[in-house]
RNA sequence: GGGCGGGUGGCUCAGUGGUAGAGCGCUUGACUCACAUUCAAGAGGUCGGAGGUUCGAUCCCUCUCUCGCCCA
C-alpha cells in the first residue's frame, strides 16, 4: 500500500480554503486526519519478508484509569519513533492494546458493588467476571480512543488484550510449560499480605516507608534452668515494633558472638500471656547493636524470623489472620484487630510489669503499592516461580549487550535487582485475572495441571465434578511478561510471530523495569530462546510544577485531554518531548505548553507566508487539488544566491543532525534543533530575507520561490514524527509526492555539499543587519521608521559581501539608503557607530549625538573586545599550548584574536573621532 | 548501609575537553503587508565547594556539601 497509488482523491473533499486562518486551530484539523489515515490502513504494518522489521509493542495501559501525562509520554516517545522509521520505509509494527489490571480492576468492581450494598460474595464468582467484563468493554475504548488522540500510530486492526482468548492461552502455555519444569511450585512461604486488597502481594508490591513508630521492649520470664545464673531478675527482654507478633512467638534468638547472652543460649523462656515455653537459639543474623540485642523470632509474620525459624526448627504460629483480626491463637486477644490487640497487649504487659519500656523510631513499613495498608507478612500457601534458573540467562542477555537499556545506567539498576532474586509469588485470592489451571483432585488429594480443563483425574480417575480448580488467580505481570509474544500469536508459530519478533524497542518508565522490564526479559528467553527487545528506552515521571508525582490522592495530576482539547495534540507531544533528556523527570508547566502552541502557530503562519506566495507564482489558486503536481521547479544552481545556499545548507546540516539524535533516542535534542531552525533560522531570517526577493518578482522570485518551498515541505517531514497532524494538514495544502506525509519519504542531507561558506557569508550579513538593529533601538526608532546608513569598508570581503547582499540589509535592518563607502571616504560627524568585521555602520543624526551615551557605549564594546583579545592572549603566549593544541584550534585562536583587535581599533577610532569633534 | 540521578542566568531546563545556551519572566521600543500565540533590542551566570588530570575543565577523576530516587 505504501508504493500504490500515488494520487490522493480524499484531499479534494477535504480541500482547504484557499485563505487558511490567521491562527493554528487544531481542532479543525485533528481528528479529520487520524481518521483518514486510520480508515486508509496506513497504521498498518505489513510484512516484507527480507526486510528488517521495527517493531515496537505499547506498554498496555490499564483498563481501570485514563490517559494520563506519564502514558502521554510514553506513547508520544513511541509514536516519534514508529512514525521516523515507517517513514525511512522500514516494515513496521506499533501493536497496541491494553492490561486487565487484576487488582486495580477488581477494586473498582467491589467499589461499585458496594455502592450497589452488595459484594462478590453474594454475587458470586460467575456474575463478578461478567461486571468486569462488562466494566472492560467500556473503559479499553475509552483509552484505546484516548490514544487516538495522541495521534498514536498505532495498527489498531492487531489490538490485543492482556485476556483476550490468545493471552489466555500463552498464560496457561507458560504455567503448564514452567510447572512441568518444576519452575512452578505450591509452597508454605512467608508473603506479603495486603488486608485491604485481600489478597497476597509479591515483594516488589510493597513499598516500604520509614514511619514514626515505637520500639517496646518487653521482658520474658527465664524459666529456671537448674540454679541462679547470670540475669538474677529471671528474664530477657527483647525490643518488637509489632508486639501483637509476641502472640506467634516461638523462639528468642541472640547473637553468637554476644558476650551478654552467651550463658543464655539453649534456655527457654516463658512467653507472657499464653505461658508457651520457647527456646533461646544464637543465630549470626542478630545484629547486637540494635535493640537489646536479643530479639524475639516469630517464623509466621515475619520474612527474617521465618528463615531463621527454618534454621532452628522452631515453628510458625499464625495468629493474624487474612482479615487482619487476631486468630484463635492469640488466645484472650482472638478476633481483634491487629492495632486493638497491640494496644491491649501492651496494657496486659505493663499491667504485668513486663513492659521496659517504649522507644519513639522511624523505621520502614511495608505497604502495598495499590492501597497502602500495611501488608501483614504471613506463611501461606501459595505459587511460585522458581527464579534462580530462569533469571541467569536474563543476566547474560543484557550482560553481553544482546539487550541494551537507554540511558546505560539502568542496567545496573536491572542487573542489580536480577542478580538477587527471590521466588516469585504469583498466585492472589481475586477474582479478576488468570485463574490458575490447576485442579485439586476431591478423592485422592492429586493436584492437576493442564492446559485443557481435565475430564477426570489421571491418577484416581475421579470425574470433572471431583476436580476443584484453583480458585487463585495469577499476577497482572504473569500475563503482560508474556505481552511481546503472546500478542503476536505464540503458542502458535504465526507469520507475524516469525517476522516481528524481537521486536526492537520497549520504550517504558523506570518505575516498573522490576515489574514487567525484567519479567518479559526472561519469559521471552525462556519460551522463545530470545530476547523479547533489542533496546529498552527508559524515560522519567512527569510531575507537577513543583516537582511533585502527579497523583489522584494529592488531585495535583493534570489530564492530557485537557491539554489536548485546550492547545490541540501536537501542542501536547512537542511540550512533552523537547527539553526532555532520556530517564529523567519533568515538571509539567502550562507556560511550558503554552510556548509549544506558539511554536506550532509559528509553522502554520510560516506555511501561510508560503502558500500565499505560491499562489502568486502562475496566479493559479494553491489548492491542494493541484498541490499535488504543481511542485515550483528547482531553479539551475547558479541562481541560488547566498540566502538560498545558507539556508540549504542549514537544513542539510538539521537533517542531518535530527536524523542523529532520533537513532540515538535523543529525542529532546531532536526537536529542538528543530524549533531552533525553523523559528530562528527559517521564520526569523529566511522568510524575510526572500521578502524582498519575492516583490523583486522574475527568477529572483522563482528562486525564492522554489527555496521557500522546498524547506517548508522537507521541514515537515522531518518534523512529522513529533507533530503528526500539523504537518499533515501542511504538508497536504503545499505541492507534494504521494498520499500523505506519513508514507511519504525521510529526508536525506545530500551527500558532499559544502556549506561552511555560505553560512559564514550570511553571518557577516547578519551582524551587519544586528549592528544596525542595535543602533536604532538606541535611539529607539520605530521599526517603520526608514533611515539611512553609511558604511565604511576597508575590507574586500566586507565589501563584496554588502555590495552583494544591500538588498537583505536595507529590507531587514529598515534601510532607505545604504551608502556603502570605501575606507577613505569621510566620516559622518553627528552619528552612532557600530563596528562589523571589516568595516564600520554609521547611523547619521539630525539632531546631536548624546556625546557621554556613546562614548559610554562605546566603552562598553571597547572593554568587551579588549576582554576576548587578553583571553587569547594569554592562551596564545602559553607556549605549551601552542605545541600541544591541535593546529587548527591555535589558529582559531589566532583568528579570534584579529578578530577582536581589529573591532578595537575601529571602537578606539570612532571614540577618538567623538572626542575630537 | 549500598547504588543512582540532579545541583548551569529570577524560574524551568538543555548542553559541550577549546568563544556559556534556550524557553518563560524582566527592561525598552513597535499592531512592520505570515504570525501581537508576534517582531526588534537589552539586562542577567566566577556552570554547588575543594583538590587532581590536561596546554586548556562547567564537561574527565577524587573528595565534599546538598536535594531527590531506588535497593537493603
Amino acid at each position: 500500500m505504501e508504493t500504490e497509488d500515488k494520487g490522493n482523491p480524499e484531499i479534494g473533499e477535504r480541500a482547504p480554503r484557499t485563505e487558511l486562518p490567521p491562527a493554528y486551530d487544531p481542532k479543525q484539523v485533528e481528528d479529520r486526519w487520524y481518521k483518514f489515515w486510520e480508515e486508509n490502513g496506513f497504521f498498518r504494518g505489513h510484512r516484507r519478508p527480507g526486510e528488517k522489521p521495527f517493531t515496537i509493542v505499547i506498554p498496555p495501559p490499564n483498563i481501570t484509569g485514563s490517559l494520563h501525562m506519564g502514558h502521554a509520554l510514553d506513547n508520544t516517545i513511541q509514536d516519534v519513533l514508529i512514525r521516523h522509521k515507517r517513514m525511512q520505509g522500514r516494515p513496521t509494527l506499533w501493536l497496541p492494546g491494553t492490561d486487565h489490571a487484576s487488582i486495580a480492576t477488581h477494586m473498582k468492581i467491589e467499589e461499585m458493588l458496594e455502592r450497589e450494598d452488595t459484594n462478590r460474595y453474594e454475587l458470586g464468582r460467575e456474575q463478578f467476571m461478567e461486571r468486569a467484563w462488562e466494566w472492560k468493554r467500556k473503559y479499553a475504548g475509552t483509552i484505546t480512543n484516548q490514544l487516538r488522540k495522541m495521534g498514536s500510530s498505532c495498527d489498531w486492526s492487531r489490538e490485543r488484550f492482556t485476556m483476550d482468548e490468545g493471552c489466555s492461552r500463552a498464560v496457561r502455555e507458560v504455567f503448564v510449560r514452567l510447572y512441568e519444569k518444576g519452575l512452578i511450585y505450591r509452597g508454605e512461604r512467608i508473603t506479603n499480605w495486603c488486608p485491604g486488597c485481600q489478597t497476597v502481594v509479591s515483594d516488589i508490591e510493597v513499598e516500604h516507608e520509614d514511619l514514626a513508630g515505637s520500639l517496646w521492649y518487653v521482658k520474658y520470664p527465664l524459666l529456671p534452668e537448674k540454679a541462679g545464673g547470670p540475669f538474677p531478675d529471671g528474664y530477657i527482654t527483647v525490643a518488637t515494633s509489632r508486639p501483637e507478633t509476641i502472640l506467634g512467638d516461638t523462639g528468642v534468638a541472640v547473637n553468637p558472638k554476644d558476650a551478654r547472652y552467651r550463658g543464655l543460649v539453649g534456655r527457654k523462656v516463658k512467653l507472657p500471656v499464653l505461658g508457651r515455653e520457647i527456646p533461646i537459639v544464637k543465630d549470626d543474623y542478630v545484629d547486637p547493636e540494635f535493640g537489646t540485642g536479643a530479639v524475639k523470632v516469630t517464623p509466621a509474620h515475619d520474612p527474617n524470623d521465618f528463615e531463621m525459624g527454618g534454621r532452628h526448627g522452631l515453628a510458625g504460629i499464625k495468629v493474624i489472620g487474612l482479615d487482619g483480626k487476631m486468630t484463635a491463637e492469640a488466645g484472650p486477644f482472638a478476633g481483634q484487630d491487629r492495632y486493638e490487640c497491640r494496644k491491649n497487649l501492651l496494657q496486659w504487659l505493663d499491667g504485668m510489669g513486663l513492659l521496659v519500656k517504649e522507644e519513639k523510631i522511624q523505621h520502614a513499613v511495608g505497604q502495598c503499592y495499590r492501597c497502602h495498608t500495611v501488608v501483614e507478612p504471613m506463611v501461606s500457601r501459595q505459587w511460585f516461580v522458581s527464579m534462580k534458573s530462569l533469571a541467569e540467562p536474563a543476566i547474560q542477555a543484557v550482560k553481553d549487550g544482546r539487550i541494551r537499556f537507554v540511558p546505560e545506567r539502568f542496567t545496573k539498576v536491572y542487573l542489580n535487582w536480577m542478580e538477587n532474586i527471590q521466588d516469585w509469588c504469583i498466585s492472589r485470592q481475586l477474582w479478576w485475572g488468570h485463574r490458575i489451571p490447576a485442579w485439586y483432585c476431591q478423592e485422592c488429594g492429586e493436584t492437576i495441571v493442564a492446559k485443557e480443563d481435565p475430564e477426570q483425574c489421571p491418577k484416581c480417575g475421579a470425574g470433572a465434578e471431583k476436580l476443584q480448580q484453583e480458585s487463585d488467580i495469577l499476577d497482572t505481570w504473569f500475563s503482560s511478561a508474556l505481552w511481546p509474544f503472546s500478542t503476536l500469536g505464540w503458542p502458535d508459530r504465526t507469520e507475524d510471530l516469525a517476522y516481528w519478533y524481537p521486536t526492537s524497542v520497549l520504550v517504558t518508565g523506570y518505575d516498573i523495569i522490576f515489574f514487567w522490564v525484567a519479567r518479559m526479559i526472561f519469559s521471552g528467553l525462556e519460551h522463545m530462546g530470545e530476547v523479547p527487545f533489542r533496546d529498552v528506552l527508559i524515560h522519567g515521571l512527569i510531575r507537577d510544577s513543583q516537582g511533585r508525582k502527579m497523583s489522584k490522592s494529592l488531585g495535583n495530576g493534570i489530564d492530557p485531554l485537557e491539554v489536548i482539547d485546550k492547545y490541540g495534540a501536537d501542542t501536547l507531544r512537542f511540550m512533552l518531548v523537547t527539553g526532555n533528556t532520556p530517564g529523567n523527570d519533568m515538571r509539567f508547566y502550562w507556560e511550558r505548553v503554552e510556548g509549544s502552541r506558539n511554536f506550532c502557530n509559528k509553522i502554520w503562519n510560516a506555511a501561510r507566508f508560503v502558500l500565499m506566495n505560491l499562489e502568486q507564482g502562475d496566479g493559479a489558486p494553491a489548492s491542494a487539488a493541484r498541490a499535488a503536481h504543481a511542485a515550483p521547479v528547482e531553479p539551475a544552481a547558479g541562481d541560488l544566491e547566498l540566502p538560498e545556499r545558507w539556508i540549504l545548507g542549514r537544513l542539510d546540516q538539521v537533517t542531518r543532525d535530527v536524523g542523529r539524535y532520533l537513532d540515538e533516542y535523543e529525542l529532546g535534542e531532536a526537536s529542538r534543533t528543530l524549533y531552533d531552525f525553523i523559528w530562528g533560522d527559517y521564520c526569523d531570517w529566511y522568510i524575510e530575507l526572500a521578502k524582498p526577493k519575492l516583490s523583486a518578482g522574475g527568477r529572483v522570485a522563482d528562486t525564492a520561490r522554489w527555496t521557500l518551498w522546498h524547506v517548508l515541505e522537507t521541514t515537515m517531514r522531518l518534523l512529522h514524527p513529533f507533530m503528526p497532524f500539523l504537518t499533515e494538514e501542511i504538508w497536504q495544502h503545499l505541492p507534494h509526492e504521494g498520499r500523505t506525509i506519513m508514507l511519504a519519504s525521510w529526508p536525506v542531507a545530500e551527500e558532499g555539499e559544502d556549506y561552511a561558506q555560505a553560512v559564514a557569508d550570511m553571518g557577516l550579513i547578519m551582524e551587519t543587519v544586528k549592528t544596525v538593529r542595535n543602533l536604532r533601538a538606541e535611539l529607539a526608532l520605530p521599526p517603520a521608521k526608514k533611515v539611512r546608513v553609511v558604511a565604511h569598508v576597508d575590507s574586500e570581503r566586507t565589501d563584496r559581501l554588502l555590495r552583494d547582499g544591500e538588498m537583505y540589509v536595507r529590507r531587514l535592518a529598515g534601510l532607505d539608503d545604504f551608502d556603502l563607502q570605501n575606507a577613505g571616504g569621510a566620516r559622518p560627524k553627528q552619528a552612532l557607530a557600530g563596528v562589523v568585521p571589516g568595516g564600520t555602520v554609521y547611523l547619521p543624526l539630525s539632531g546631536l549625538v548624546d556625546i557621554d551615551r556613546e562614548l559610554a557605549r562605546l566603552n562598553k564594546e571597547l572593554a568587551a573586545a579588549a576582554d576576548e583579545i587578553r583571553k587569547a592572549e594569554a592562551r596564545l603566549d602559553n607556549p605549551s599550548f601552542r605545541q600541544k593544541a591541535p593546529a587548527e584550534v591555535v589558529e582559531k585562536e589566532l583568528a579570534r584574536k584579529r578578530e577582536f583587535e581589529d573591532k578595537a581599533a575601529r571602537l578606539k577610532e570612532r571614540l577618538t573621532a567623538i572626542q575630537d569633534s
